[in-house]
DNA sequence: TAAAACCAAATTGTCGACAATAATACTTAA
DNA sequence: TTAAGTATTATTGTCGACAATTTGGTTTTA
């Protein structure tokens, strides 16, 4: 339970809660991706209803996590590389324009306040060498605020209620834990100074760039990998 | 039941076909847009027991028409100004990328298959004097085409799975049966000689265009229609 | 009179059982 | 032996009833 949305109202219901629950498991691969779902036995293991445990999955089929067909059941999704191209390019398309609407639309105590996140940021990363903080907990600070920061709730609601479950999804299980601490700082800085100009054409292509960038990373990662699985086996 | 979404699988179980009846009784506006729902009469109305309802609410909520609230109930979403520039704004974000993707991506077939429907489309916007057929089945066609040829499956869904249920309530209830007819054609021509030309960054430009394009029509009708409605008053 | 506390009605959430559909195993026929 | 067809089993979809929570109104109190 290590990150928490901050648009993810909080769980009330205990369908909310055992969704909460499969969440994580889903996300950290304590349900392997790509697995068949069965309410039996979900049910049984969480104590509650078949009823409540698919109000459950509803929820879980709205940010994408799994997918039904009628009659058959519920899958996890898979975790394909094609997957996670297509995520990032999507991120690309709504963050970028939600960075633009930032620009336009975020107050100036808002812009103060990223600023200050910022230079807070700058300063654990001197402590920790750049490395361990900001990747993680920092780098999606940034994004949230960006993204909330937009004003439009569209934006909002599909990067952060669906898009994001995933890209968390992808990053615990293809081990992403992203080191380009350094350079992911310094685009932010550029973002954020782009916004605070209200210069929205640039802060879109800027932030279009960054997820472009952190894309391109995952993809050398990943072919690095697929080479050195080949000479294993060779 | 007059616009088929291309992408929405057919409905086979009852859930399924009640959510689908709800859906166009909601887009059309036969359940008022802000109303509450009542789960015990609307699971009278349509002979189901409240579980099945339930379940077809649960779709509902999927694709953006309602909203639920834990221990409260569901309304349907409202038909604000504001929703609609944020929804045309993220429509811009997505299908403008969309086209992108499927200047890269769509097939040398499916092109074809894009300027024989253009084509068709002239000739039938000659017959019909450009306004009647074109702007409704005509336009939603080609960007269903569009979005389809990204081959981005992310893309496809949040597209045609989500926000095009509400442009088409939008359309409905605020009587947009936009009558951009022929400069609308000429730009979805200029849009299919970008992808046909494999130029993605040119497609995706001529799409965030027509969709603000699109936007600032509208926008300029309802300033227009509170003028007149303030001219009404006085 | 206004505000707080309480009570009653209605609505939503949860449950377990039954019906319908799909998956599996088995039998029969070519 | 294989293929098709059938029967059995397991899973999903649907139902009606009960529990928990909210809402609206009534009473009580300051």
């Amino acid at each position: 339970m290590y990150l928490i949305n901050p648009t993810q109202p909080e769980a009330v219901t205990t369908a909310d809660k055992v969704f909460e629950q499969i969440q994580y498991a889903i996300v950290e691969g304590n349900i392997p991706a790509g697995s068949k779902i069965s309410e039996p036995e979900l049910a049984k293991r969480y104590q509650i209803s078949r009823s409540t445990l698919r109000e459950a999955l509803n929820r879980l089929e709205k940010c994408h996590l799994i997918e039904r067909k009628a009659n058959v059941g519920s899958r996890v999704v898979d975790c394909t590389i094609e997957g996670l191209l297509e995520l990032y390019i999507t991120r690309e398309a709504l963050e970028g324009m939600a960075c633009r609407q930032a620009a336009l639309n975020m107050s100036d105590i808002e812009i103060d306040n990223m600023k200050a996140m910022l230079k807070l940021h700058s300063q654990t990363q001197e402590l920790k060498d750049g490395v361990a903080y900001y990747q993680e907990e920092g780098d999606l600070d940034f994004h949230y605020k960006v993204i909330l920061g937009s004003h439009n709730k569209q934006l909002i609601n599909l990067i952060c209620g669906q898009l994001y479950h995933l890209v968390r999804m992808y990053r615990c299980q293809f081990g992403m834990n992203s080191p380009r601490a350094s350079r992911a700082f310094n685009e932010h800085s550029q973002i954020i100074q782009a916004i605070s100009d209200r210069d929205g054409e640039l802060a879109e292509l800027l932030m279009r760039r960054h997820i472009a960038a952190s894309r391109k990373n995952i993809e050398n990662k990943i072919s690095q990998l697929e080479l050195s699985e080949l000479n294993e086996n060779k």
